[in-house]
DNA sequence: TTCACAAATGTAACCGTTTACATTCATGAA
DNA sequence: TTCATGAATGTAAACGGTTACATTTGTGAA
């Protein structure tokens, strides 16, 4: 229905040779013909197919965005950034969320791959292991990743040193006087990220001469913090002073559960966790968390990946800072053990 | 590079008009001949290309996705229901972010256009005066609108009734008892709902005999909420006792503030959000809220267009459902001090 | 066996661009 | 005026599918 390049043509009185090269800057048009086929694309609302296009020229200027969720404001921080970038450098964004599901993965990828996106932009489950990234390299389909870990197959990815931040982490709890450290996690299975965060945050213990951190692992789809973590502070004396989330969502959630079971943060316990968001600035408390560059993450993965498109530039691993905020949730360890919580009012009213 | 139906139909020694047939279900093809296909098909690695479809069907299964933000989860939210129902109908996803900025609007929806999307699901700064939306109208491609206002236009949208919210959202403090409302909105000229919902309030307030509540409109996008509260309660007595905010992200941040600024929520002021974000009923205290279905949203209006697309079934405007979830933010207003009642002439007079 | 008819398959045009190559046009020099 | 030359434009073949229509093949009845 909407006009083409040949009625365009045919009421400028010119070839179709002419209207493309006039739109696309391609070849000269003399000045009096360029403005008859103006004149003509205007008078007919004329604009361009991009498949069209994208069959001729075998590129569609697109690329496929594949990330767990939106839910988690992490991503779409990501996204966001990859958006900007790809925007300025005249790519269109495919986009789809997985909801960590491995199968859709799949499916997912087929689809983009039908489109013919340029490259792809993805956080997966298993980098190590992943039956799409496999499909991917043996299509010679570009891609780089986010978020994963640096991987034994030498998938390019950019992230930050999750290791590094974990073992940091613990390190700013054990300075601010907390020996019994606990990490509050999702699901391994669904995040390297996360595995790695802990790794590196058991390391730090270590190396902070502490036992080693209680390890939580929740679901964190559908969480219910309070039930989480009321066993553990039930226990008294030996429950973790000083918590590690495995991303910020999971620390207010811990943080607000820990208010409901009447404990003080950073009073009682100290929470810090991991991303950076940029909500976390304005809770009271201010959220002490591992800043990682979400936005600048995305931005920089594009322009990877959009470089690789335009020129013959290899795709590499790349690792971007990261710092730790010390927010309000994290505070000196109490000097009075918490023993003591046993026997605090609000615990009792749980406890009938 | 990739195999074509012409490559597969060449190695099956058959035409790739039964190709075609047996990829597509269209059509009847002998059970050898499938099977030899198929063989040719897998041997080959053959992906049929959209695009080459696209071209010859002239239509996409691509809808395009246009928000303000993703930064604000609420419309993450609904770009995941959009997802959801896009995927389940075999529908891909085309996405950008305008940043609220109405000069991205059109350049992004002129690129969705190229593509030849199938329809659109936008949210616009102002849908009553939308070059976009008129263009979109002028060449026939469907669309629905989320979370904007119902309109002069009849453009379709789906969203919640954000005046009556706002309506509740006041009776709801009233009914605590409070009689001083403040509102804190982000720019209302970016947020056809924002303005809605304070009409909303103010409606309310007036109905429950209350003074007109102060409106605040802050910056959203680097929001210092401690700076904008603080000449408010600096003032003493007459300071709002509870806050409506234009959207949950907003209600957070000023939680915290009044936090930082030495106030308790719900025990001084009482705040009271827009959206039903999640992470709200995670936080302590929980966040009051008006809960919009957004994810609903987005598949509803998903659900729409894709109908449309698929019969000749006219677009609507659908209203759908909110609730107020009275979460811990919100609670009863604090008998007024002698001071206070001396220094607010505002409470004395509607006490007559 | 022959024929009518349906089932299976093939042929080729078309969808809207780009672009290599061919052709025409304008210009200045001889 | 004629020509050589470069600039401007045109022609037509891709690109990878779908599909109307034509053709071939197979089946059962006569």
């Amino acid at each position: 229905m909407p006009a083409t390049i040949r009625d365009v043509a045919s009421l400028a009185g010119v070839s179709v040779a002419t209207v493309s090269r006039l739109v696309n800057r391609s070849g000269k048009v003399r000045d009096d013909t360029a403005a008859r086929v103006q004149a003509a694309i205007e008078a007919l609302g004329f604009r361009p197919s991009a498949v069209g296009r994208n069959l001729s020229t075998s590129q569609t200027r697109s690329l496929g965005v594949v990330i767990p969720s939106l839910t988690n404001p992490v991503f779409a921080d990501a996204v966001a950034g990859i958006n900007e970038e790809a925007r300025a450098r005249d790519y269109t964004l495919m986009f789809t969320a997985t909801n960590y599901d491995r199968a859709e993965e799949q499916g997912i990828v087929d689809a983009f791959l039908a489109y013919r996106v340029d490259g792809l932009i993805l956080t997966v489950a298993d980098p190590e292991d992943s039956l799409v990234l496999d499909l991917l390299e043996r299509e010679g389909v570009p891609y780089v990743l986010i978020y994963n870990q640096p991987n034994a197959k030498g998938r390019p990815t950019v992230t930050v040193d999750n290791v590094a931040a974990g073992r940091e982490a613990a390190e700013a709890l054990a300075k601010l006087g907390h020996r019994r450290f606990g990490m509050v996690a999702g699901r391994f299975s669904a995040s390297d990220r996360a595995l790695a965060r802990r790794d590196g945050f058991l390391t730090g213990a270590r190396a902070a001469g502490c036992p080693d951190p209680l390890v939580l692992e929740v679901d964190f789809v559908d969480l219910n913090a309070e039930e989480a973590l009321r066993p553990l502070y039930d226990r008294g004396g030996e429950a973790p002073s000083a918590l590690f989330c495995s991303n910020d969502l999971l620390a207010m959630a811990v943080v607000g559960a820990l208010g409901r079971l009447g404990l003080s943060v950073p009073d009682d316990v100290s929470v810090i966790g991991f991303d950076g968001l940029a909500i976390g600035t304005q809770l009271h408390p201010t959220l002490a968390t591992i800043v990682q560059p979400s936005r600048e993450m995305g931005r920089a993965a594009t322009a990877q990946l959009l470089d690789r498109l335009s020129g013959e530039v290899p795709l590499r691993t790349v690792t971007l800072p990261h710092s730790l905020r010390l927010g309000e949730s994290a505070g000196p360890a109490a000097k009075p053990s918490p023993t003591e919580l046993r026997d605090s009012p609000a615990f009792e009213d749980e406890e009938t």
